[in-house]
RNA sequence: GGGCCGUUAACUCAGGGGUAGAGUAUCUGCCUUUUAAGCAGAGAGUCGCUGGUUCGAUCCCAGCACGGCCUACCA
């Protein structure tokens, strides 16, 4: 570490110094604050300016801004509820007390003890009667009016900007709530919570690239989930109807956004149900949760308007097609022109993909994006979902839906396939594509299979993006805002 | 992965081919109800890194690193 004499934390350092020789510790434990400063406000907001209240309270946090003003001092200290402000006079504390306490920095952890009283402008104070340096801070904190706003350094010390930006603490805290309030909502409904395995032998579940790693003393690779999928249905096969986990998928993809390494999704499964049912528990679901969040089923995403109140729109992968006009309704079941129509898009496809495929290519490039929603959009075509149950009316299809919200796909569910022969065809399909070098392309899973051929009742199941939803509803226009810790490359040069 | 933009003091930002500025923060002095406290003074930077051009580069050029936005892949 360089060390030039007058930097601002050598300063810190020294003052560190000058307070063990004055017989101060200055990493001192066993203080236990009486209250937070929300509830010492709610406790006291009440007093007049004339009232002498003699309770001694104590509270504990950071110091967050200094006003000295020679023989008195005001301090505002900040903890999770939110701050007050101490005051300090030399009349009360002594000359030599109130001169240690004039060595407090910004930054520094203090306990705080004294009585409330208010300030001649009606503010809401504590007269410290003694304190006690609980954390000695040694690096300066952000300036304060402008507070911390390089992203770069909010994400890659998050500590600094939960400890200066209100905002950032506040989407924790939603996120948290969010969390909590889906976990009840399923578990009201008689979902069971389970854990399932994040390192597997065989990543299934999804259409996506896994992280790779590997067991020394099993010597043989390991993968991380990029989904819970096959695990969850085993467990309908064992016989729970309906359980849910929420928790981290890793994907080996792009960073974006929209899109961290790691992410948090629920997935639910419900036995004896279908897609359309969850369709209706996604409606109620997420409007009760908007209620419960931003206090409204409608609110602003950016600049533009969402409402989530039930019921919404409900199409097919086709429909949105025409609606928007993209595709007539002769070409949309004709496989060349709609692979003629792919090229003329400049949307990349290859020539051997099939029909469903291609509107599929076709959707993800111009309809995606437009659906402002909440709109379900169902019957995907068969070849892009391996895990989905055909519909009756049209083998060509599947009874799944996904929701979209903002242009961005929030939930993708599907009526699951119980039967275990259309399954291994599908798998092996999957494993062409790989072969063929799809690096996407779904493992086969023997041991799903066979679980399978046991017997899956019929069943729904459904994935939700916990960072998207988190998203919405926070109005954050980046994943990384929702992700306490989002992934970042190295940092270089730190000290 | 590709394109564009950014990186100057601890923080927020100006500046600009002749070796650097402000506010906040810090330090010193004054100040017993302030709250963006005030007043007076001071210190603080290898201008992201490495090369090139130039008498001279923080500034111009190239490469690299990190970040942001768009794009691609995906959820």
């Amino acid at each position: 570490m360089k060390r030039s004499p007058s930097s601002l934390k050598d300063v810190r350092l020294k003052k560190l110094e000058e307070l063990v020789e004055s017989g101060i510790q200055p990493y001192t434990t066993g203080f236990r604050p009486d209250l937070r400063s929300s509830e010492l406000k709610s406790k006291y907001g009440g007093i007049s300016e004339e009232d002498n209240v003699s309770d001694i309270v104590r509270i504990a946090g950071r110091i967050m801004a200094v006003r000295v003003l020679g023989k008195a001092s005001f301090m505002r200290i900040q903890d999770v509820a939110g701050d007050i402000q101490i005051y300090l006079a030399r009349d009360i504390l002594g000359v030599e007390t109130y001169n240690q306490a004039k060595k407090l920095d910004i930054g520094d952890i203090v306990g705080m003890s004294g009585s409330p009283f208010k300030t001649r402008t009606g503010e809401l104070s504590l007269a410290v009667q003694s304190f006690v340096l609980l954390t000695k801070s040694l690096r300066p904190l952000p300036e304060k009016w402008h507070g911390l706003s390089d992203v770069e350094i909010r994400y890659r010390q998050r500590y600094l900007d939960l400890m200066v930006n209100r905002s950032s603490r506040e989407v924790v805290v939603a996120r948290t709530q969010i969390i909590s309030y889906l976990r009840n909502f399923l578990t009201d409904r008689g979902f069971l919570e389970v854990e399932t395995p994040m390192m597997q032998t065989i990543p299934g579940g999804a259409t996506a690239r896994p992280f790779e790693t590997f067991h020394n003393a099993l010597n043989r690779q390991l993968y991380l989930r990029v989904a819970p999928e096959l695990y969850l249905k085993r467990l309908l096969v064992g016989g729970f109807d309906r359980v849910f986990e929420i928790n981290r998928n890793f994907r080996n993809e792009g960073i974006s956004t929209q899109h961290n390494p790691e992410f948090t999704m629920l997935e639910f499964y419900q036995a004896y149900s279908t897609y359309d049912d969850m369709m209706s528990l996604t409606e109620e679901m997420l409007s009760s949760l908007a209620i419960k969040i931003v206090g409204s089923q409608s609110f602003k995403y950016g600049d533009r308007d969402v409402d989530l109140t039930p019921p919404w729109p409900r199409i097919t992968v086709k429909e949105s097609l025409l609606n928007h006009g993209v595709l007539n309704s002769n070409e949309v079941e004709d496989r060349n022109a709609v692979f003629i129509k792919a090229l003329e898009l400049g949307v990349p496809v290859d020539k051997d993909d099939s029909l469903g495929k291609l509107l599929m290519a076709i959707f993800d490039e111009v309809v995606e994006g437009n659906l402002w929603g909440p709109v379900f959009v169902h019957h995907y075509p068969v070849e892009v979902s391996p895990l989905a149950r055909r519909n009756d009316d049209d083998p060509a299809v599947t009874d799944r839906f996904e929701l979209y919200v903002c242009g961005r796909e929030m939930a993708n569910a599907f009526t699951e396939l119980t039967d275990p022969v259309d399954q291994r065809n599908r798998f092996e399909e999957q494993v062409r594509a790989r072969q063929a070098g799809d690096e996407e392309a779904h493992f086969l899973d023997e041991d799903f299979l066979r679980a399978l051929e046991y017997g899956m009742p019929p069943a729904a199941g459904e994935g939700l993006g916990i960072d998207r939803l988190v998203m919405l509803l926070t109005n954050a226009q980046s994943i990384r805002e929702v992700i306490l810790f989002p992934h970042m490359r190295p940092e270089k040069g730190l000290e």
